[in-house]
DNA sequence: TGCAACAGTTGCACCCTAGCAAGTATTGGA
DNA sequence: TCCAATACTTGCTAGGGTGCAACTGTTGCA
């Protein structure tokens, strides 16, 4: 009866812990970049570089939109942004070391404190917690590009 | 020696399931605020009524700043604003019904996609998957609320 | 009573996101 | 070769968020 609300109480008091240690790990990025340009960040982090077209489609702007945003990412130096050698009229986007940095910052910070965390686990305790999230992690459907980015995944 | 790892991989994974939930159960709210004025609704379904010093200090925004986030948030029907009954300098600002029911909504769904993916496994899985929760839980330190409030809870 | 501290608000300036419409350059096919 | 489609940019408009400084009203103490 009872089984499923606990282990939903405790699945939803596991997120709460997991948001803080993803929105710590975003707190220093976003002193930079804004969360729109993070999530462009992101996705040329995750996808490699891109046209312009196909960024903005991922990110779900419009093309305009995208422009002023790259434009100022160009400016801030964490991406570059030339034309395409094979056809002058497309645009790829790729991240500039900077922007590299920030977002596999980010992801340095976050697994650091997950990993924090299970340190002070003893060893049962942590094979317990693997097991726990490798079932969830398993039977949760892959969350769509489109919903982590609204975070910044 | 892999243990820690893995045990971090298995957590980061399903930190990205359960990133998914809370990102598409935001998703909603964000059609009817912004980011940070649902932010400010968090902090007053979590804490009650406040003063507007109160509400920007725990939101860190300047004063100003919240007068006119709180000024659409009336206007949109999602919280009052009423002076202080014992003192008339003072402005309270509460949760009106819509504004209650977007955080509950956001809260619910939440809810909602957890259990259904605990739907997915055996009572054996969920049960694994409630301890191992609770005891990443219980490990984490409790994320400070403007952690959590960076991703709007 | 009067004045300083306090709580918020308003004016101002600035930046960012966002979409639409129009414009420019490039490409590719008729 | 020429014209339409493509890929992106630019001009425009609008709405938010943000902080600072100045202002208003209120309170509380000397």
């Amino acid at each position: 009866m009872g089984a499923m609300k606990s282990s939903a109480d405790a699945t939803m008091a596991a997120s709460r812990a997991l948001l803080g240690h993803v929105a710590r790990s975003l707190q220093g990025a976003l002193e930079h970049v804004t969360l729109p340009q993070y999530r462009a960040l992101v996705v040329l982090a995750a996808a490699g570089p891109q046209r312009m077209g196909a960024l903005a489609d991922t990110l779900g702007v419009h093309p305009s939109t995208l422009t002023r945003t790259v434009e100022r990412l160009v400016a801030g130096d964490f991406v570059t942004r030339e034309a395409a050698p094979d056809n002058r009229r497309e645009v790829v986007i790729a991240l500039a070391p900077a922007g590299e940095a920030l977002v596999a910052d980010a992801m340095a910070r976050r697994r650091d404190s997950v990993a924090a965390t299970l340190e002070r686990l003893s060893p049962d305790e942590r094979e317990a917690v693997r097991r726990g999230m490798e079932l969830y992690a398993a039977a949760a459907e892959e969350p769509g590009a489109p919903d982590l980015l609204t975070l910044g995944m």
